[in-house]
DNA sequence: ACATGGCTTTGATGTGAATCAAAGCGTGTA
DNA sequence: TACACGCTTTGATTCACATCAAAGCCATGT
């Protein structure tokens, strides 16, 4: 809202993301198998190992910005970014928090539709386009991973439309909830590295109503406040009907 | 909202859009060159010719059913069909109107996570999904062409979230109208097929909010009835601004 | 221990769009 | 010509969520 354009252009350029030489390949990649790297054969993968940069984002840096010309591609490697989209008056709206093995800036058109930030310290493979799209002439197996997972990103979008037209307050928060990745261990715990205001231009509702239905959702005992970033889910059957629309 | 489980299966059947074998192979087709089908040469098309089925619809048949097995894409050549999510108390959410050249049916799972249905008379032709990947797996070309139309529209699905979850009735009954295609002829008129009950549930309001702000435009002299189904633009600059959100 | 600043929670009030209700309006049909 | 049915428009009222405002709650640094 106030980074808006003054700051755009140096948050793209090499410089922003640190770039990182440890020896951090492909091999050890923690995405390796649920990206889209996933296509490719430990053989095959060098090239793509051969054409990313390794960049690093800290919390709140821009990795992309709107309307900056598209010359790249990302694979978040690690930790949460957000994406979204602003009206001139300053609305945002977060069109989607990206996790560990999600792609970022596809797209065939000449400037990005969006802007990402880094919520939690984040890292990347960077790759430039045309490179990309070299590659994946070589690797029809790497367009066609692409294509699969832009159609069920597709399906999310969806998804989201349904939340964002239809939904009511609580039903918006439940779903964002159990959308979010939980740990197998911890099936019960909610990670909300995002502040109640990213949630909030996520959901389409305001800050407050976030936190008010959240609040609201602890009384009923539906979840548990461990701490304002950790929540602990008491009534999964009760969060479940309500994300599904099944609730009032 | 009363057809939702009783007459599903039927309309997915063969039977349901009835077959037409009048001589239309691909060479008149009125979308070889906007649909998927302009990344092949016109030898290579005859693939794609021989695995379609071209089927036609009338207004308010269901061309394909939420969670029927996904076993066929669709490329519509005519009419207009509507693509819709249902929450399980009857709300619904359109989630895009279609028009001639788009692609309907990408996915790779099981079943469909959407119906659709004609609007206006439609025309199609269906693929078996099976057969379509194989083809893809010969033709890297078309591959390549369903991934760009598929990153596209994940632009227009960013879009329409930023509409659903920032934008006002009037911002978003503005960009509506903005979004239909026009005849270049008479590129001030817009048509609208759909009811107003459909374009309320595209843009997340009632159909009397739609109604109202229709009539408002009219009354602030930005559009003009020539029938409840044709409006015509007085005022491009102005509901250009507002479709932007620099409206008030 | 104590300020500082950012995030979150809670409270009081306001409002845009939803809901409830009833006319208009056209088109097809008896 | 008249009736009926489906869609649209308009009006009155309500309500869910936004807005405005003020504490609370940690962290961090001094």
């Amino acid at each position: 809202m106030k980074t808006q354009l003054g700051s755009s252009n140096i948050h793209t350029l090499p410089e922003a993301g640190r770039k990182e030489r440890d020896g951090s390949g492909c091999e050890a990649c923690p995405v390796r198998e649920t990206s889209m790297c996933a296509a490719l054969s430990d053989t095959r993968l060098e090239v793509l190992d051969a054409a990313a940069s390794r960049l690093s984002f800290e919390p709140d840096e821009t990795i992309l910005f709107e309307s900056d010309p598209a010359d790249f591609a990302f694979n978040l490697t690690e930790g949460v970014a957000r994406v979204s989209k602003m009206l001139p008056d300053g609305r945002r709206q977060i069109t989607g928090f990206l996790h560990p093995g999600d792609f970022l800036g596809l797209s065939y058109q000449d400037c990005y539709a969006y802007s990402a930030e880094a919520v939690t310290p984040v890292k990347v493979c960077r790759f430039r386009k045309a490179e990309l799209n070299r590659i994946m002439r070589d690797h029809p197996d790497l367009e066609h991973r692409l294509l699969s997972m832009a159609s069920n990103e597709l399906a999310l979008a969806h998804d989201r439309m349904l939340l964002l037209g239809r939904k009511s307050a609580a039903e918006k928060v439940a779903s964002f909830l159990l959308s979010l990745p939980r740990k197998e261990e911890r099936i019960d715990e909610i990670d909300l590295p995002m502040t109640r205001g990213d949630i909030a231009d996520y959901l389409g509702l305001t800050l407050e109503t976030v936190s008010r239905t959240l609040s609201g959702f602890v009384r009923q005992q539906i979840v548990r406040n461990a701490t304002p970033r950790i929540i602990v889910v008491l009534d999964m059957a009760r969060l479940s009907a309500l994300a599904a629309g099944e609730g009032r």
